[in-house]
DNA sequence: ACTATTTCCTGGATGC
DNA sequence: TGCATCCAGGAAATAG
C-alpha cells in the first residue's frame, strides 16, 4: 500500500504519510513505469479540492504531452512534460463513460501555458494520496480524482480520500525552501537564527526547509538531543550541527529502505508493501526511549503531535 | 516580517 | 448495535 490505508507492522498500525523519503521513493517507482509514456487522455472527477490549477488548464497542458521525467521537489512530485505537437491533440478517441472534463471540452476557455516549452505537471499527496500505474480493467477506487490513460495502455490515477493533496501545473516549478539534503550547514543554521518559533515548527515551514513533515521532524530532533518546544534561536550552532547531520541521517536512511520496496507498490492497485523505518519516538507515546528507556512523552505544538523523550533531549 | 491559530477532509477508533 | 465524537496530517487562510 502507498499512503491511502493503514500497513501493520508488528502490533503498531501506521499510516504510510508521504514526507521526503516516501515521496522521493514513489517518484522513482513512477519515473521507471511512466518516463517516455505518452498522455492520450485525461479524466478529472468533479471534487474541487484536488485540483489547485483550473481543470481546463491541468488537462490541456496534460493531454497529448509526453512524460519525459519524474523527479521529487521537497513534498511534491513534478512531471516534465514535453508538449505535444499542435495537430496530435484534437485527434484521440477517448472513453464516454469516464469522461468529464478535457481539453477540448474547454479549448476556448482562455487559460494560457500552451506556448510554454517545459510544462510540468504538479503533484502533492498530501496526507493520503496515491499515484497508481493500473491496467484500464482495474477496478476504480473510491475518491478517485484523476485518470490519465497512457498510450502504453495502462492508466495514471490518482486517488485521495482527505483530499488534502493538490494536482497543479506549472513552467517553472521550483517550490519553497532548501532542499535539506542538498542544503549546506552554514546555510542550515542560518534558518534558525532570530526565530523565535519551536524549532518543531520551524523545521516543518516549507518555506525554510521544504519535505519534512511531522515524523521526520520528530525523529531528527530526538537523534540531536534537543526538545521539540525549544525556541530556534536559542539552539547553539553544536547543536544545530548536531540536527543538520540527525536531519540527513534520518531522510537518508528511510529513503534506503524505500529504495528496497520500490518494485511493487505504485504497480495495481498500490497496496502493496512500503517498509518502514522503526521509529525512535514519532507514535511511542509512553513506550519507553530506545536509548534511556524513559517513556516517550507527547506534546502538542502548533497543533501537531510531537514526541520526545524527556531524557536524552533538552 | 513573523508567529500563532483555524480550516479543510475522511475514516478508523473510541465512548456511551 | 448504533450513533456521536474525536483524531490524524500539510498547507493555505486568517488573525494578531
Amino acid at each position: 500500500m502507498v499512503c491511502s490505508r493503514p500497513t501493520y507492522v508488528g502490533y503498531v498500525r501506521f499510516w504510510i504519510m508521504p514526507e521526503l523519503p516516501e515521496v522521493e521513493t514513489i517518484a522513482r517507482g513512477l519515473a521507471k513505469r511512466v518516463t517516455g509514456d505518452l498522455i492520450e487522455s485525461v479524466w478529472l472527477g468533479q471534487k474541487k479540492e484536488p485540483l489547485k490549477s483550473p481543470a481546463a488548464q491541468i488537462a490541456k497542458a496534460l493531454e497529448g504531452s509526453r512524460i519525459s521525467s519524474v523527479r521529487r521537489v521537497g513534498k511534491h512530485i513534478v512531471f516534465d512534460l514535453d508538449p505535444a505537437p499542435a495537430a496530435q491533440k484534437l485527434s484521440r478517441p477517448r472513453s464516454k463513460s469516464r469522461r468529464r472534463t478535457t481539453s477540448q471540452d474547454l479549448a476556448h476557455a482562455g487559460h494560457g501555458l500552451q506556448a510554454a516549452s517545459h510544462v510540468q505537471w504538479i503533484v502533492h499527496l498530501g496526507m493520503t494520496g496515491s499515484l497508481r500505474v493500473c491496467e484500464p480493467q482495474t477496478e476504480i477506487a473510491k475518491h478517485t480524482h484523476a485518470i490519465l490513460k497512457l498510450a502504453s495502455g495502462r492508466e495514471l490515477r490518482f486517488v485521495d480520500p482527505r483530499r488534502f493533496g493538490r494536482l497543479s501545473v506549472a513552467t517553472a516549478f521550483d517550490g519553497t525552501g532548501l532542499e535539506p539534503l542538498e542544503v549546506d550547514l552554514a546555510r542550515f543554521v542560518a534558518l534558525f537564527r532570530g526565530r523565535k518559533t519551536p524549532i518543531k515548527s520551524a523545521l516543518l515551514n516549507q518555506k525554510l526547509l521544504r519535505g519534512v513533515g511531522n515524523i521526520y521532524a520528530d525523529e531528527a530532533l530526538f537523534r540531536a538531543g534537543i526538545r521539540p518546544r525549544r525556541r530556534a534561536s536559542s539552539i547553539t550552532r553544536d547543536h544545530l550541527a548536531k540536527l543538520y547531520a540527525g536531519l540527513q541521517r534520518v531522510l537518508n536512511e528511510a529513503i534506503e529502505l524505500g529504495g528496497s520496496s520500490i518494485s511493487d507498490y505504485v504497480d495495481a492497485d498500490g497496496e502493496e508493501g512500503f517498509f518502514q523505518l522503526r521509529h525512535r519516538v514519532y507514535g511511542r507515546e509512553g513506550e519507553p526511549c530506545r536509548v534511556c528507556k524513559t517513556p516517550i512523552k507527547r506534546v502538542v505544538i502548533a497543533g501537531r503531535s510531537s514526541h520526545y523523550c524527556p531524557e536524552c533531549q533538552k
